[in-house]
Formats: structure tokens, C-alpha cells, sequence
DNA sequence: AATTAATACCTAAGTAAATTAGGTATTAAT
DNA sequence: ATTAATACCTAATTTACTTAGGTATTAATT
């Protein structure tokens, strides 16, 4: 199975663990393999997680306390359902402004407001 | 001297070469010291390129035929001008379309828009 | 006059966050 | 029966930076 993100990596990275404790934010709770999917869906596969990206993620978010987790069996398949803490609702809300104020900035400085075209 | 980004340096990460390629598109020539200053004073500091950064990527820019350089002597002192070449141009273009793009998808993923403050 | 700051270029080593490329195992679909 | 999808994982590599130096000229400060 090919796997083809729609914008060069370089510009994804920096904001995974951004987009994945928003959606944390907004989901209450997610496991690894949901939020992949979830991001693909939103995205029409116009950014696409890679696993080999987002576990080594989900476990230093876990790590530096933003996210607790759970495990379910669903049968004999476990699940990691990943909730945020109270510490990672404060990280989320930080890490969201920043990327907007920069996304503001770059906005500006490569003079975008003024192009018709890119709404 | 101190040099401090606002931004964390993961966001900024991927967006050097779209930056330098914009400004040499409305500036016509650029010289590396002369770009940084621009960033500074554009963001107000919230963009700093660091010249460990700077001159890699306009290396790196000239040889992938995207800019020429110009060395002028101002005194005893050297100063090497960038200026895009027609495919710098289709570079740019292209970079800064996928650059926007990208950013109205984390607009609409974050749910950016719905949020007042953020304007 | 001497020192510091600003201008202007550069590179090498280290770092962080991805990609690439595997691996295991269960369950559903063809 | 085989493939695809679900669901987890890690190790090696790559990339684009940061950090931390270096050289040299010119302007500003003490």
C-alpha cells in the first residue's frame, strides 16, 4: 500500500503533536490507529500520519504527562485509547496559539491576504 | 548576543526556503545578511534565521538552479546578491501555493476559523 | 586610541522529528 | 485460502535545523 502525502514532509513536521492533542481536545478519548484514519478522513489524505511518526508521538506525549492511557481488548486485539490530562488540555491550548499566531505571521510575510486566490 | 525565536524552531522547520525564495521574488536581490535583517523586521523577531541556517539553504538554493549569485565589493567587504532565476520563479510559485494550502488545512483541521480570538 | 558592536561571509558537530522499512498479531473481506 | 484492514511496535536513516564556533571589515562607543 503506497502511501502519498500531499505536502512535502517538511511542512507537517513541527505540528503532529499539535494535530493530535487538538483532537484529543475535541474526542475525549482516541487510540493510535483511530487518529491516523481520523486526520486522513478531515484531511481528504492531504496529510497523512505515518504510524513510525505518531506512536514514538503518543509515547512521549504519555511520557511528559499531556496524555494518560487505556488499554481495551477488543477480543484478543488491544486497543490504547489515549485521553488528555488536565496538563495536556493547558499544553493544547499553547501549542494551537502558537501555530495560529505563526501561520499569521507567515501569512504576512509572504503577503497572502492579498492574493484573491488563496481563501 | 542573544537570539531569541518566538516560535518553536519545529514550526519554523521547512518554511526557510520558501521564505528566502518569496523575498527574492518582490526584492529582486537579496544578500544573505540583508534577508535576515528583512525576517526580523517583518515579524518583529518572531522570525529569526540563524545564519547556520541561512547560508546552507542559499548554497543549496543556487545549486538546485533556483537563484544566481552576484559578488559585489562594498569597500574591502564582500557581498554576494541573490537573485531568482526563471525556475526560482516556477519554485516560489509553487512552495508558496503549497504552503498556503497547507496552512488552510490546519486552519480547518484545527478549527481555526470558528474560533473569534484568532484573527 | 581601544574596545565593542554591527556587518558579512562561512562550516562542522550535534539534535529533533520526521521517514523508511521493517516486525507481530488479529479480524474482516474477497 | 489469500489478501486487506485493523492495531500495535521499533530501529536505522534522513533532513533541516540549532549550536557553536571561525574569519574579516567597518562603524560606534567609551
Amino acid at each position: 500500500m503506497y502511501i502519498c502525502p500531499m505536502y512535502s514532509s517538511e511542512l507537517i513536521k513541527g505540528t503532529l503533536k499539535t494535530i493530535v492533542l487538538n483532537l484529543l481536545k475535541d474526542n475525549e478519548k482516541m487510540y493510535g490507529y483511530e487518529i491516523t484514519q481520523k486526520v486522513k478522513d478531515l484531511t481528504d489524505s492531504k496529510i497523512q500520519i505515518t504510524e513510525g511518526a505518531l506512536y514514538p508521538t503518543l509515547h512521549a506525549l504519555e511520557k511528559q504527562g499531556d496524555v494518560t492511557v487505556e488499554k481495551v481488548y477488543i477480543g484478543k486485539r488491544v486497543r490504547k485509547y489515549y485521553i488528555l490530562t488536565d496538563q495536556g488540555t493547558i499544553t493544547v491550548a499553547d501549542r494551537v496559539n502558537e501555530l495560529s499566531d505563526f501561520m499569521k505571521t507567515m501569512r504576512f510575510l509572504l503577503d497572502l491576504d492579498s492574493n484573491v486566490q488563496n481563501v
